[in-house]
RNA sequence: GGCGCUGUAGCCAAGCGGUUUAAGGCGAAGGUCUGCAAAACCUUUAUUCGUCGGUUCGAAUCCGACCGGCGCCUCCA
């Protein structure tokens, strides 16, 4: 049974969702003013783990993560590039979508966008308003905190410690310092939308509120994103919503960790990030997957090249049994034996493991220690059954790609000289074959490194030689 | 000041009362295989879990104090 810690009661609750087949799953995503960084992709990537592994354990997973394309610094940095602010968000989201693509994350059934919400957003504020809990001063509706007995629930904040501590803007207009702006009026050159309180724009907390609520529903499961968004931005949420709707709001919050550089948080404002697009070019999908799986998803965990590097290392292991699974699956040997391995014990631990709060580290240590054992029993046997390969494969699929997405089965060429000819490689490795029979070792080797220098590396085994493609 | 996270080998990081005389990865050292490489496998690499006390038959795991790192309280994954 997959059990979850809960930000809100903060322990681990066991995982029980409102319909019993299917869960809800709502992930903040995105705001649309610059590419993602690395830290960003943490908790997007665990989110998508998250999500796969529910799915994994059974259940229908309806995933929805919001696009942000209307906001303050959209519109500052749109007016800097002396762009039209729709067109330029745009760029962001397509940006958006290709380094979600290239991390290998699953798709979102839906990617829901403020500026296409913005009926439902007014409703919304206007029946806050007709409830009581906002006020306009002037064309800005404020949500009035002080309405709101559980204001500071999730979070572990009390409304009079907010108060009195020093770092609340001060804005004459609220009646609170904590009221929260659920319309802002628009200044002149600003987009705007028209509404009863004139034209403006929607404050950042109320699109959540109305898109989670237009498609999960009024109560659903899950609601996940970065630690930093509990305060005050879900717990803005919970207090529009609940309001609303007069029912409690999400089931089950998650908050991923930071990502730190030097211990400290990475992020836009202290100019200590690497985008995800420039770490891509890097690294490998899966070998940043696995950088973050490798720790617990509700810590911090600290970003380095030489980290990254290492798990690089260790996904070469994964990919050189990959490799041989390929080649031998492509054979199809029959009447051959096929070894025992005791699979259901390895997924039995993975299960165990992930049901524990999503403990990847663990899952990890799990797919390493499998692949141990089949280098071993490989090692150990000759005249393997491709068997064999299918059921080793399966679970690799099962666990490793399907929920972690630390390996990779397909073929891809990694060949950083796209046009080298396979046959002009076929014929290199013939000619160092003789080479080799005849003893000429300084020529074979000397092949073989003519070969590294165009990116290709050279196996010897007992069946012959195979190559592949390095960076 | 309030709330929360965190301190485990050279590095990263699980474990959170007995199944662990502490997983897994990277790194390092030795070995098997090989003409040599590469890969893979085997062995070694924390008598110890920030410090000091306490609880317990038993603690890295619980409690207390202290020391250190980080975050949120303002936009931020």
């Amino acid at each position: 049974m997959l059990s979850i810690y809960n930000t809100l009661s903060k322990k681990k609750e066991l995982f029980e969702p409102i319909n019993p087949r299917e869960v809800k799953m709502y992930v903040c995503g995105p705001t649309v003013y610059d590419y993602f960084h690395i830290g960003n992709a943490r908790s997007f990537i665990m989110a998508d783990i998250v999500r796969r592994y529910i799915e994994y354990s059974g259940y229908k997973v309806t995933y929805a993560m919001n696009i942000t394309d209307i906001d303050d610094k959209i519109i500052k940095k749109a007016n800097e590039e002396q762009s039209n602010y729709k067109s330029f968000a745009e760029k962001y989201a397509n940006a958006f979508f290709e380094d979600y693509a290239k991390l290998k994350m699953k798709r979102a059934d839906i990617y829901p966008k403020a500026t296409e919400h913005m009926e439902d957003i007014i409703e919304m504020i206007e029946s806050l308003e007709k409830k009581g809990y906002a006020y306009n001063v002037d064309g800005n509706v404020f949500y009035d905190v002080s309405k709101f007995k559980e204001y500071g629930n999730l979070s572990g904040k009390n409304i009079d410690d907010l108060i009195s501590g020093a770092r609340i803007e001060i804005n004459e207009e609220k009646k609170n310092p904590l009221d929260f702006a659920l319309w802002k009026k628009a200044k002149s050159g600003e987009p705007y939308w028209d509404s009863k309180w004139g034209k403006g724009r929607p404050g950042w907390h109320i699109e959540c509120s109305a898109m989670s609520c237009k498609h999960l529903g009024e109560y659903f499961d899950i609601h996940a994103g970065g630690n930093d968004l509990i305060f005050p931005h879900h717990e803005n949420e919970i207090a529009q919503s609940v309001v609303l709707n007069d029912k409690p709001f999400v089931k089950y919050w998650l908050h991923f960790g930071f990502l730190n550089i030097e211990n400290e948080k990475m992020s836009k404002s202290l100019g200590n990030f690497f985008t995800a697009r420039d770490v891509l070019k890097r690294y490998s999908a899966e070998a940043i997957r696995l950088f973050f799986t490798q720790a617990y998803y509700r810590g911090p965990l600290n970003f380095s090249d030489e980290l990254l590097a290492g798990a690089e290392k260790g996904l070469e292991k994964f990919e050189n049994l990959v490799d041989k699974i390929n080649l031998e699956l492509s054979k199809n040997q029959t009447n051959r034996v096929i070894p025992e391995i005791d699979i259901k014990q390895y997924e039995d631990k993975f299960i165990a493991a992930m049901d524990d709060d999503f403990n990847t580290a663990q899952a990890v240590a799990v797919i390493f220690d499998f692949v141990k054992e089949v280098n071993r029993t490989i090692a150990e046997n000759e005249n393997i059954n491709t068997e064999f390969y299918k059921k080793v494969k399966l679970f690799l699929e099962r666990t490793a790609v399907d929920v972690l997405g630390i390996i990779n089965f397909d073929v891809e060429d990694k060949s950083a000289n796209k046009d080298l000819d396979v046959n002009f490689i076929r014929q290199m490795i013939d000619k160092r074959k003789d080479a080799k029979e005849k003893k000429d070792y300084a020529l074979a080797d000397k092949i073989r490194d003519e070969l590294k220098a165009l990116g290709v590396e050279l196996k010897d085994s007992k069946e012959g030689t195979t190559y592949k493609f390095v960076k």
